[in-house]
DNA sequence: TAAGCCGGCTAACGCCCGTTAGCAAACGGC
DNA sequence: GCCGTTTGCTAACGGGCGTTAGCCGGCTTA
């Protein structure tokens, strides 16, 4: 758990509206221009704040994806049976998505625009959290309690349904995060038989 | 099914290298010089053989629509089960996805970086096919062969599941286009108890 | 009241973008 | 052997890009 230390409001506003411009247009279709005119500013003033245009991106990668493990970490840590702390974490999971669907959405598409060495940390950092995944479900087959021939591929299709929800939650839906959480996991855990 | 008039070979290897590229890069920050290059050619010498870089991104996005809707009808046309139908339309989407996984990444990624009007015709035909799926699963629901508290939700999270294969797909792996349809027709279908 | 930071401006830098115009070599079919 | 098509080049266009430098008013704090 990177402590992110607490931004000036100002700077705080810029990764928000960055983010929503970032998810709408793409990072690379959006301009620095765009971005200051959406908060009243002129381009250059953005640069008081911030020191370049990918650095909101970075914290936007690596802020949701503390957000996840910290999710996850919460959900595994207590004693319940595996098939339990599974639910549980697809409830952080989805918490965390629909919590800040718009940063979620960067998160999941727009980290490739990182340069390196950044882009090659976020995918060590995806793929330990998907790990955690597939050694939960490893966990939870070994016990008897879930069964599929592969964990991996469980693990793949699991996240891979989930990670869609930023593509159509919509906060002023009927369903709330964590209604939609336990049906996804019903969906899911006992598939359409 | 619009009938995609045969391409000049060389239209169709500038398709080709610029699929590559946008997956590789996304669509806004892949250069018409980077593209050019990659052929071994001059940037200008690119329109000779295409309008605008946004017909190359039109051609691969309709032109994968088609082939899902080609394969969704051909797995359905026959007086089947329903759940054998659905089935069958699974393993002819993860066809499609395997048989070009760049041009289906772009599919799945880009085409928000179309113009109107072709922006609102793709989402159209998504929408469109996605309602395919769902009345597909609502038809196995109402026959009693499938079992889910929401067709919609089913089909969303079928499809993600599916959509996701791009990401981790090798044609050189181990299981073949046709296990891996098997194997996810086999988790999403049964869930994991 | 002075000092210092915070937040913003204007102007400009060098660079890259998609695209066009005009020209030329190579080649296939009549 | 001619003609049209295909394929490519060079040079340039107008414009947008991310970013920087230098400046300044206004607020906070001592």
């Amino acid at each position: 758990m990177s402590t992110t230390a607490p931004l000036r409001p100002r700077k705080a506003q810029i990764d928000r509206t960055a983010t929503a411009l970032f998810r709408a247009r793409g990072f690379a279709a959006t301009s620095m221009r765009e971005l200051a005119t959406a908060l009243g500013l002129e381009a250059g003033s953005l640069y008081s704040h911030i020191k370049s245009k990918e650095e909101i991106l970075h914290r936007v990668c690596f802020g949701l994806a503390d957000s996840f493990f910290a999710g996850f970490a919460a959900a595994t840590q207590e004693a319940a049976p595996v098939a339990a702390q599974l639910r549980q974490a697809i409830v952080a999971h989805v918490r965390v998505l629909t919590h800040d669907s718009a940063a979620s959405a960067v998160f999941l598409h727009e980290w490739r625009h990182l340069s390196e060495p950044a882009r090659s940390e976020f995918l060590a950092l995806r793929d330990r959290y998907e790990g955690a995944f597939r050694a939960l479900i490893a966990r939870g087959v070994a016990a008897g309690e879930l069964h599929t021939p592969d964990p991996a591929f469980a693990a793949l299709t699991l996240l891979a349904s989930l990670n869609w929800l930023p593509n159509w939650y919509r906060p002023e839906g009927k369903l709330s995060p964590d209604e939609i959480a336990h049906r996804l996991a019903e969906q899911l855990l006992s598939g359409l038989v």
